[in-house]
RNA sequence: GCGGGUGUAGCUCAGUUGGUUAGAGCAUCUGGUUGUGGUCCAGAGGGUCGCGGGUUCGAGUCCCGUCACUCGCCCCA
């Protein structure tokens, strides 16, 4: 393997994958906006302690995709693998709980040591928001609605579902975690090596198994929803009410058990049928116990992140960019009212591309490469003259135009 | 972390039961056209066959290892 190549599982994104990655985060960031979202950046690295305390020592996330070091002064840092952390504790830090609510709008990349595949890679891209101090259902509500509401202006390919499930409060978690650790604990030589493992240490994630043997096991299961307390489900009846009303379509489907231990009631997952294995595009929840968690004031909050590789392979094409003007000098003397020329129309708002070198018919060709809608050519007589020589590209049409009327006959290629 | 598939020119790929100088299309460059591109014609350059080792008189082809990509498991965005 040569040193040359990239780090496994990244990738250098340019040009048109750099354009559909802006698309992305302005079509988010423009429709969060109008949901009164404004934007945060938090480091990309934070002390470990920040992710290990929120995220939950169970996670897969903490226990294995974690990129750690250790700095020259002997701190723990870890590359954030997700948005959620860092922004609740800049919440925190910022002494923001007097303000509430907030909400914040996040892009940015993520690190998680995993193995690579189609749609996972180890450093990746997400937009996410965050509704800071709010505890009712309406903002389950509006969260979802927004991203619903981009997923929709975005236009991405596929069947998107939206699915959605309630992990209900503490209280009716704990009564149930006791239930299932019973029932599961009797079918023990039927479940996973992996099962086993969560039995003892996260025994909602065992519900999320594929694993065959794990699924007769859980068939017979109880029900989470038969445990989920007054106040959680009606909690949940006014989510889906508040979508219902909405016209936002959802399933529900209660083996959705998010991977992250900060979560309660709501959650919520979209996914493509269009992505092969890495299905979800689009995943959030509620985390009332969160900044609390990491030594904060109790505050409510419900956010989401999304792919945006994912998104970005789901998106059609994007509009072609905006088409350049060439302006073409014919030999070395017109070189530099050529260059003053190209000055002017990049001033007056034209992309302008002017060829490096070559005689008259190189930089033809280059006009044509960088699919330039028309050319002004520059010769001997032109400079004599004033004029120059405007040649629209596509229709061959060409035409001597004085440089007093230049910016009015460019109108139509603007 | 586990299992399967793939790796030949910048790109997409072909390469027979192992056998001489490894091919095609596209792209690039040059010329036809020293003030006119996109079409066309002619020609040229470009490959340690992912990398390392092994078997063999001989390996792109067979074997082992390794790296990368890819599909699935897992996990998730």
């Amino acid at each position: 393997m040569s040193s040359l190549q990239p780090v496994r599982g990244t990738h250098d994104l340019m040009f048109d994958d750099m354009r559909r990655h802006r698309h992305i985060e302005a079509v988010a960031l423009e429709i969060a906006g109008r949901y009164g979202y404004g934007e945060i950046a938090t480091p990309v690295f934070e002390f470990t302690e920040v992710f290990t305390r929120t995220l939950g020592d169970t996670s897969d996330i903490v226990t294995k995709e974690m990129y750690t070091f250790t700095t020259k002064g002997g701190e723990s840092i870890t590359l954030r693998p997700e948005g959620t952390a860092g922004v609740a504790r800049a919440f925190i830090t910022g002494g923001l709980a007097q303000q509430t609510p907030l909400k914040f709008f996040y892009r940015g990349p993520m690190f998680r040591h995993e193995r690579p595949q189609k749609g996972r890679q180890r450093q990746f891209h997400q937009i996410g928001a965050e509704l800071i101090g709010v505890a009712g259902p309406q903002a389950d509500v509006e969260v979802i609605a927004l991203a619903a509401h981009i997923l929709k202006e975005l236009k991405v390919a596929g069947t998107i579902t939206l699915q959605l499930n309630s992990l209900g409060d503490v209280e009716s978690r704990l009564a149930y975690r006791d239930v299932l650790v019973k029932y599961l604990s009797e079918r023990r030589d039927q479940l996973s090596e992996e099962s086993r493992a969560r039995l003892e240490r996260n025994p909602l994630r065992v519900l999320d198994s594929k694993d065959p043997g794990d699924q007769a096991a859980i068939k017979d299961a109880p029900r989470f929803t038969q445990y989920l307390n007054e106040a959680s489900t009606t909690f949940f009846r006014e989510v889906q009410d508040g979508l219902t009303a909405l016209d936002i379509a959802f399933t529900l489907n209660p083996s959705l058990v998010r991977g992250l231990d900060y979560y309660s009631h709501t959650a919520f997952e979209f996914t493509t049928d269009a992505l092969g294995a890495q299905g979800t595009v689009l995943a959030g929840g509620r985390y009332d116990g969160l900044i609390k968690d990491m030594g904060g004031p109790q505050t409510p909050g419900i956010g989401w992140a999304a792919g945006i590789e994912r998104l970005s392979m789901l998106l059609s094409d994007l509009a072609p960019a905006k088409r350049p003007l060439a302006v073409i000098p014919v030999g070395a003397a017109e070189e530099r009212p050529a260059e003053l020329l190209t000055a002017e129309l990049r001033r007056a708002g034209f992309s302008v591309d002017l060829g490096y070198g070559g005689n008259m018919g190189k930089r033809m060709k280059r006009a044509n490469k960088v699919s330039a809608i028309a050319a002004l050519i520059l010769g001997e007589d032109e400079v004599k003259n004033g004029v120059v020589t405007l040649r629209n590209l596509d229709s061959g049409e060409q035409s001597s135009v004085p440089r007093t009327e230049l910016m009015a006959q460019l109108k139509p290629f603007a």
